[in-house]
DNA sequence: AGTGATAACTCGTAAGGACAAGTGACGTCC
DNA sequence: GGACGTCACTTGTCCTTACGAGTTATCACT
């Protein structure tokens, strides 16, 4: 039996043993932690208590909890995927993108139509209820397992002045900024970066453990006049994925506004 | 009383009504949703349900609980802060942080000596144990409340070739970025994303909610020949802030990692 | 030997009771 | 009128008990 001290309340200060216990070493990550009838032995408390203390080594991320087994040590390791968000000219004037390449679909892209929300609309410089294509990919590193969900929305509006893209609104996203490239646009592309924690949906989809964010990447492509074209979203659990940018000096403007 | 259907263990079919009541507009953000004691007569169900139904929207991050006072629905909102990550050349050749005027510094800067570990000397191409500054900031954003936690690693290998660096390990990124480009550097910049959930330290000084993961973004300096000399780490809560990245298409060189 | 039932472990779910602690409104006292 | 105490409400903590369900090893039977 091993003893415990003041601060707060009991499952707080059994929580606080036990993560104590792992970062100091003595659990090594992928070992087996003691059960729960062990853990109540060991510091004289109710299962309710033990339980409750699992649950916020849960919330934390620090172990797994796997039924009928028993608590593991999560060990972290370094994602194992890094996402290079950076877009290239290759030397035959095609758009490569270099972290690209991993990925294979899991599914038939869906093509489908649909409207702005308010979010959406915000992003591409629209309102809200305005019409677009959309097309949702389930993508899948199959070296690593690590699924990811990615959509492209296209306005209308940008559509009707690029007749390739109202034809085959489904294409990869590389193919998408040829045919823009083509309709004489200048492109660049504005990146936003979020997290947060999945919904329902979103962790059997992407098949997360427990207390997994996600990383939420929005990309607009941008056109000649700096004007938003079209927005792909990138969903993927924060504990397989990293995204890396490249980031170089550029003159500063008088004044320009990033969207 | 409301009734409840098949699927899964009864504390879920609880969480998922709730769930759905609220995302149906039943329940508005922000506003009070029924007692404990209320949703145990609705869905005739125990206490311990109803907490276990309840823990299950806080670990979704879709509702808040306050002791004393009742379970309200978090409005989300658009984060209200973004990190525009880009760096600048000022016309009289300084470099600028378009993002960066927003911070101050609620805490004096905290220079220390430190060595690396497993993943800052992996980041800085080092290996591990080598010796470096530290200097860590406490950054606030006082329009918005938002606190965010910075890190400036310098290894001494790059100091001692700078002196400026060694002399003020302290200074703010864009001095050291200008000492740097003094002595002949001529810099880039990568930068990693990362989200994961806080540890309780993060927790507290950040002062998140439930729920709330944290991004964490990795800036590495790179001088001439592409040589990792500086690291730069900032931790903030993802309920409030994203990053922002602008991304051009360079030519494809043969072949080019990054770190 | 191979096969399968069983038993003994694990965590998951659900109920009940009791008391502590934070909040806010109401009413009384000064 | 203002200050303060009380009370009724909220969630937080902790215990006991019981059973369901997944996992694994053992052991007996074929």
């Amino acid at each position: 039996m091993t003893e415990i001290q003041r601060p707060g309340a009991l499952y707080q200060q059994v929580a606080a043993a036990i993560r104590e216990a792992i970062l100091s070493g003595e659990f090594a990550p992928e070992s087996l932690l003691p059960s729960e009838a062990q853990l109540m032995a060991r510091y004289q408390v109710s299962r309710p208590t033990v339980r409750n203390a699992i649950a916020a080594l849960r919330a934390e991320g620090l172990i797994d909890v796997r039924h009928g087994k028993g608590s593991f040590v999560r060990s972290e390791g370094h994602p194992t995927l890094t996402l290079d968000r950076r877009i290239q000219h290759a030397p035959d004037g095609r758009f490569v993108m270099p972290g690209g390449d991993v990925w294979d679909e899991a599914e038939e892209p869906s093509v489908h139509r649909t409207r702005t929300t308010k979010a959406t609309g915000r992003l591409l410089g629209l309102g809200e209820e305005e019409e677009l294509f959309g097309c949702d990919r389930l993508l899948s590193d199959s070296t690593t397992g690590t699924r990811a969900m990615h959509r492209t929305l296209i306005p209308f509006e940008v559509a009707e002045n690029v007749p390739a893209l109202a034809q085959e609104p489904g294409q990869q996203p590389t193919a998408l900024y040829a045919a823009l490239a083509k309709a004489r646009h200048k492109l660049w592309w504005s990146e936003t970066v979020r997290a947060r924690m999945p919904v329902p949906d979103e962790r059997a989809t992407l098949q997360l453990p427990d207390a997994t964010p996600i990383l939420h990447l929005s990309r607009i492509t941008h056109g000649t006049d700096d004007r938003p074209l079209i927005l792909e979203e990138l969903r993927i659990g924060a504990d397989r994925a990293e995204a890396a940018y490249r980031i170089t000096a550029d003159k500063q403007p008088t004044r320009r506004r990033q969207t």
